[in-house]
DNA sequence: CATTAATTGCAATGAGCGTTGTACTTCGGC
DNA sequence: GCCGAAGTACAACGCTCATTGCAATTAATG
């Protein structure tokens, strides 16, 4: 039995997540997709039966891949430390140097939370578990082990987490224009204010 | 001269917010949009000449109107502190209560942010003055204000604000099922482990 | 090479929607 | 009550687009 010839597949996953990125699900058009993954409408139907069910498969399909890079990123950049402030800047940089691969999905993720009315409830959910909440773990288990080791002090390590995102690639998102650099640099410092022992006791 | 009869102006940008927040720019259809303001779509062309003419009325008229609520409350609660940590708190809180009035506008800032591959460049940046940089230069004043007199310690007022938000309003947006009043208190606590002289020199 | 599943091209259908023209109605100020 | 501006109702045009059916074609596997 023949197997999916080439990588049609992957080909028309990595299109349409171009298209639904900058168009939106509405103003995405099921033929500016084929023509950005050089497929024809009929194998989309053949596959996926409706937009609806594309639009599904992409964002789970993009979820789990950016969420394995990154995790991948904070495995080789937070596992072992050497200076705290010197390796969460590098982390945080890395977090918001958004390589062209993963600027789609982000691209992607702010049309799923404008789009968030019309989208089912258990994609969202899906989305959530597949992606962000999956991230944000691994960074939590970073965190509480360099806390085990006396590194950090920390209360929740989910909350930490979610604080370091939000200090660093939070902010470079929330303020565009102004230096990712100098905006990681100072979150960096306000994280290791609250969490460093010999800074802070709370 | 007969004046704009009653508000339909009024009614026709409440209810075209309304709908372009919920269904986003391509989504909104015009008829949805006369029926959900009581209006004639006809009346819409004759104001704005065609649906990007009233999107960009809804946006700017929408933008300038939350801001001023947002600095009203900022000079309501962050004018007089009494106990610093109280205070930033319920200036959290405040900000990320979003009365159902303010929902609608939220809502279209995410359509925004979406869909700005396809709005013109202009209007973007008229926005972002109207809105969100004004608020955080306000927010950014006050912490300035209370920097001077001694009860903050801030190199740059503006990453202080910028941080503030992100570590309030912006956590609760990022993390949605935890309960706000969580993420905001420790929010809190890490915005003055780093800026409160008592606890941190940077 | 033969088989078989995957893929394609194409035409057609039907719905939704932006936009316009025109004639009609309603209101506020005089 | 009159007038002009503002608002409305309605039909029509043209375009885009999701979706489907069908016949033809391709390519991997045996």
């Amino acid at each position: 039995m023949p197997t999916a010839r080439a990588d049609k597949q992957r080909d028309l996953l990595d299109g349409a997540l171009r298209v639904f990125a900058r168009d939106g699900y509405s103003r995405a058009s099921i033929d500016a997709i084929a023509e950005a993954a050089g497929v024809s409408t009929r194998t989309i139907y053949n596959h996926y039966g409706d937009k609806a069910g594309l639009f599904k498969a992409v964002i789970l399909d993009s979820a789990t891949r950016v969420a394995d890079h990154e995790i991948a990123l904070a495995d080789r950049l937070l596992a072992h430390i050497v200076d705290l402030q010197t390796d969460l800047v590098a982390f945080g940089l890395a977090w918001s140097a958004h390589d062209p691969a993963t600027a789609d999905h982000f691209a992607l993720v702010r049309q799923i939370q404008a789009d968030s009315a019309h989208i089912d409830g258990e994609i969202l959910g899906a989305w959530q578990e597949a992606g962000p909440v999956r991230v944000r773990g691994a960074v939590a288990a970073h965190l509480k082990a360099h806390a085990a080791a006396g590194l950090l002090h920390i209360n929740d390590e989910n909350i930490a987490a979610l604080q370091l995102i939000q200090l660093t690639a939070g902010s470079v998102m929330a303020a565009p224009g102004a230096r990712p650099e100098r905006i990681i640099r100072a979150g960096v410092d306000t994280f290791l204010a609250a969490y460093q022992p010999s800074t802070s006791y709370s």
